[in-house]
DNA sequence: CGGCATCCTCGATGATACTG
DNA sequence: CAGTATCATCGAGGATGCCG
């Protein structure tokens, strides 16, 4: 596992080196995996909501960690914004197709750890 | 569309519930997600490394947070530790089958953020 | 080499109050 | 309802030094 290894890694590194630097992904990735976007991205999944029933959906947050964390992931192309100039104001949100893009390994990974942690609710699966 | 997707709503409400709680699925979750806890797992998804090439594969990141984050992992069942009682010691790392299960969709989530924004987009972004 | 302990800083986060 | 602004805090994270 050291000899071939050194070679493999020599990609990775090349590939990664380019990412942790100024690479425009590394913000997104930042931003995606930030304490509340994560649960922002996964909550918009099954449908567009409204900047209160976000709230509410995402138990913790803080109205303006919500508002931030949405102006970061709209500004990254990640999620819609729809505003009704009604009485009161109506804000809705959804997800682009790159949100989209973006939400299906988050709720994979999301699945992944839960389905692991809970045997007991989706099948029981030995731990490693 | 909206109509329906208010019953959407009331079941992933009810599952994320759990989770923002106290499910011990959130300091997985938390732990992958944290800042450089991503990066390990995709680097030790190449192959394993030593404590010295998970440091300099990851740009930017000091011993303290490596061994701190590496800690996490480990206790949580996603990288294994192997001690080798030479001079100097040898401690290699790895993921267990939890690690890679976990560690597939990061990568793609990393994989389409970066095939999103690499193809020529650079500079044409608001930086924040 | 691998890693832990300590000190210290700074930015993310939360609470509160205020607008449109 | 949907934010924005301000202030206070708390802990993540960096720097340094010591040890097996």
């Amino acid at each position: 596992m050291t000899g071939g290894a050194q070679l493999m890694q020599a990609e990775a590194e090349e590939r990664y080196e380019a990412f942790h630097t100024e690479c425009p992904a590394r913000d997104v990735v930042d931003h995606v995996t930030s304490r509340w976007g994560i649960w922002v991205l996964i909550s918009l999944r099954s449908n567009d909501l409204r900047f209160y029933e976000l709230r509410k959906s995402i138990q913790g947050i803080s109205e303006k960690m919500l508002a931030q964390t949405l102006r970061a992931l709209v500004q990254d192309g990640l999620v819609w914004r729809k505003v009704e100039p009604t009485t009161p104001p109506q804000v809705t949100y959804g997800l682009t197709e790159f949100g989209r893009d973006v939400g299906e390994p988050l709720t994979e990974l999301f699945d992944r750890i839960t389905r692991r942690l809970s045997p007991r609710s989706a099948g029981a699966r030995p731990a490693h």
